[in-house]
DNA sequence: CGAGGTGA
DNA sequence: TCACCTCGG
């Protein structure tokens, strides 16, 4: 897996949630993220991600069909927010994620020629790669699914994080923890509906802050130290000690003249990142019933999906339609 | 990943 | 009903 995002498992303390907790609440799903576990995932025992007749791969649209049909079977109301522009500062992680895909590439072709399977699935879920078709042909698939995303200027989690504290969605639907750092009040995690068994972890950003006993600030702070998309962080630092150090000293810069420690990034710069970014505001949020004919037309047509399977997927926003007093609770 | 089938 | 497995495109 390629790292990706602030790593806070030890010191977020989630609460488990349940998706009834989730019933009528707007989440706002990081696109990419989403889509990049699908791409990851979604693929045969050899780690040959799913494929139409052309070769053009498929993964991503039978993950957004089926994840965010049973969302809203659930009653959940999914919107995709999209990343703009990534900030330059983001470019070092980009190229070690380019890296790390090119090398497990030749890995994979290694194995596959060698005949070792699971070894060339392992090395392929490490290869997905982001295209601006890949997006493209998400964005249209939910269009003609009904289902609203936005395009972000900067970071997708930013944004997301924004129409939360704004009261817009409920919470965030990602695996990163960045978006606390963006300042979500509430971020879901493993919003997957494998069977019954849920494992869905909600976190809550005062409650982080009033347990960790620090401010938002300091908490980015500390993800500085231990290490962002944006910056390498301190070796040997991670989010215990960071946490620790910045509650003993105050601030990072404190903690870097006590350390005498050297950061390759402004702390100032990266702050903004997180605390002043640049977000879209004249959104609207519209669902609308989904286009039958053009999803068909779409994944069966173009895509070599198979068109029973479509409609029963697509059969799961009426139940929606009949649970509702009206339409116009979901679709207004 | 998620759907749908199988068998206990 | 459920744990498990295979396949999708």
């Amino acid at each position: 897996m390629v790292k990706m995002g602030v790593k806070f498992r030890d010191i977020v303390s989630p609460e488990s949630i349940k998706f009834e907790q989730l019933e009528n609440k707007i989440v706002a799903l990081d696109a990419a993220n989403i889509i990049y576990q699908f791409l990851s995932s979604i693929r045969q025992v050899d780690g040959t991600p799913l494929m139409d007749q052309n070769g053009n791969i498929t993964s991503h649209f039978s993950g957004i069909l089926y994840r965010t049909s049973s969302l809203i079977e659930k009653g959940i109301k999914p919107i995709y927010i999209f990343d703009g522009t990534s900030d330059i500062l983001k470019k070092d992680t980009q190229d070690k994620r380019r890296e790390v895909k090119e090398e497990s590439q030749k890995k994979m072709e290694e194995a596959l020629e060698e005949g070792r399977i699971e070894d060339a699935r392992k090395y392929a879920v490490r290869t997905s790669r982001m295209s601006p078709k890949i997006i493209d042909g998400s964005k249209k698939l939910l269009e003609l699914m009904g289902v609203p995303y936005i395009q972000a200027d900067g970071e997708g989690e930013a944004q997301a994080s924004y129409m939360v504290e704004k009261g817009d969605a409920w919470c965030v639907g990602s695996q990163d923890y960045d978006c606390i750092l963006f300042g979500a009040p509430r971020m879901v995690r493993n919003l997957t509906v494998t069977g019954g068994k849920a494992n869905l972890e909600m976190i809550d950003l005062k409650k982080v802050l009033e347990k960790l006993e620090i401010s938002r600030e300091q908490l980015v702070d500390v993800a500085i130290l231990v290490g962002t998309d944006f910056n390498r962080g301190v070796k040997g630092i991670g989010a215990k000690t960071g946490l620790k150090l910045i509650k003993e000293h105050g601030n990072i810069l404190n903690v870097i003249k006590k350390l005498d420690i050297q950061l390759e990034v402004e702390p100032e710069i990266l702050r903004n990142i997180f605390l002043k970014h640049d977000v879209v505001s004249d959104y609207q949020l519209k669902w609308k019933s989904p286009n039958i004919e053009g999803v068909v037309a779409f994944l069966c047509g173009e895509h070599d999906f198979s068109e029973p399977r479509v409609l029963s997927a697509l059969d799961k926003f009426k139940k929606i339609d009949n649970k509702q007093k009206s339409l116009t609770d979901w679709f207004g």
